[in-house]
DNA sequence: ATCCGGGCATGATATATATCAATAATGTTA
DNA sequence: TAACATTATTGATATATATCATGCCCGGAT
């Protein structure tokens, strides 16, 4: 399922001034000491929904979805984290227990620190408090303006939206390959799987995609901007 | 519009355990003396979408409401905030502006605290940070739960849900007068003004509800919890 | 008082989306 | 390699919801 870690050290990750300018030496170390890094493989479950929340988990590589699972064969998906996204968002403030799932979309390797260190570690270094407390804010926020985006939008808007959040913020190209399948995405959207590839189709015969099995290719970016922001 | 200050002071407010148990003596007049509290009238708009950020707003007394424009007649309503609630979400650490608008619902009373001084304090003290964050998170979260049960429930379920909202957290009774229009109903549950309404007349017929204007009465809560719960 | 405008209410109709059904394509296991 | 399960695809139909139309009732302005 997941292998252990890798031995990296806090020093030596690429993300150490991202995370932890603030931080003293000591504190670093302190961190290194309580760090733990896992591989995961696309399609593991990373935490399960109501499990308790004992790390403060960081996503160093590879892509992962937050969901909750709705009925037996529908899940709602409520983000799909990127490299140097903690997992988490703010339950593990205001929460004992996961309220969510975490699964592996991708192969993808992630930090785990105790989450007492954290918090004692907030404790004492107010600074590193309010610089952690913007990152998780943005992302919260960015949750939160997702979910409120796609409400409201009929389907042809949440699948360009859909589409842009992996060309824009995901992949940074045009041409990328989807991770998810076609059922992952009706589920990132609130829609039924029949209805995401129905509208692809249409996508596709309009001439603003071309699509071949997993491998996306956006031809008319500025008519699938269009679709997307009038919903 | 709104007039100035009531000259509470922090000292005798009556949330002060609530949010400032963690601060010294100095650290709670500095914000005492960084602080103004505000009354508005219902209908009032307390701050407008694209604004500074400026304050950390606490509701003192009454009741909000977040949203976003959506079009020139529909908006869409991020949440009603009660009495001990902080108004800014995560947005006051992640933003320079704000992203939704507030308007008081009832006649309300807020307290402003410059940012500055609240940023400063965190920085300072550890413990505070970690309190606040406590309670920040809390919020967010539970904005985002509501955000996330309200998508896949349909109409009935909708109303249901955010009739339960007002009885069992804001108004902790089975009968109160709801503060909003159904218009506002409408706009907090994403559906039309004239769904609300056939849906409310039905839940009448059913025998859930008794309905006189404003003034709601639950009469079957059990079957309002089903119906909120199943969708 | 009278004239509004807005909120409330109900019915008829249009539209978007879900559901059901059937087949093809793809991947997975033995 | 065959046998099977899962995913992708398309069409026909049912259902939920939005839209349009109309009328009533109440509070505020003149």
């Amino acid at each position: 399922m997941n292998t252990k870690g890798k031995g990296h050290t806090c020093e030596t990750c690429v993300y150490k001034s991202f995370l932890f300018d603030t931080l003293t030496r000591e504190e670093r170390s302190e961190i290194n000491l309580n760090k733990k890094e896992y591989d995961f493989k696309r399609g593991d479950l990373i935490v399960g929904e109501g499990e308790e929340i004992n790390d403060f988990i960081y996503l160093k590589e590879g892509l992962v979805k937050l969901y909750k699972e709705a009925t037996a064969r529908h899940e709602h998906i409520i983000s799909i984290a990127r490299p140097m996204d903690f997992i988490g968002l703010l339950s593990v403030f205001s929460n004992s227990n996961y309220v969510y799932s975490v699964r592996a979309v991708e192969d993808s390797s992630l930090c785990f620190i105790k989450l007492e260190t954290i918090k004692s570690i907030i404790g004492r270094n107010g600074e590193f408090a309010l610089s952690l407390l913007e990152k998780m804010s943005s992302i919260s926020d960015q949750v939160l303006k997702t979910q409120i985006d796609l409400t409201g939008k009929q389907l042809r808007g949440r699948i360009a939206y859909v589409i842009l959040l992996f060309a824009d913020q995901i992949y940074q190209s045009r041409l990328f390959d989807l991770p998810i399948s076609r059922k992952e995405m009706g589920d990132l959207i609130e829609m039924r799987t029949e209805n995401v590839i129905r509208i692809l189709s249409e996508f596709r015969k309009d001439g603003i995609l071309r699509i071949d099995g997993k491998r996306f290719e956006i031809l008319n970016m500025e008519l699938l901007r269009k679709i997307s922001e009038l919903g």
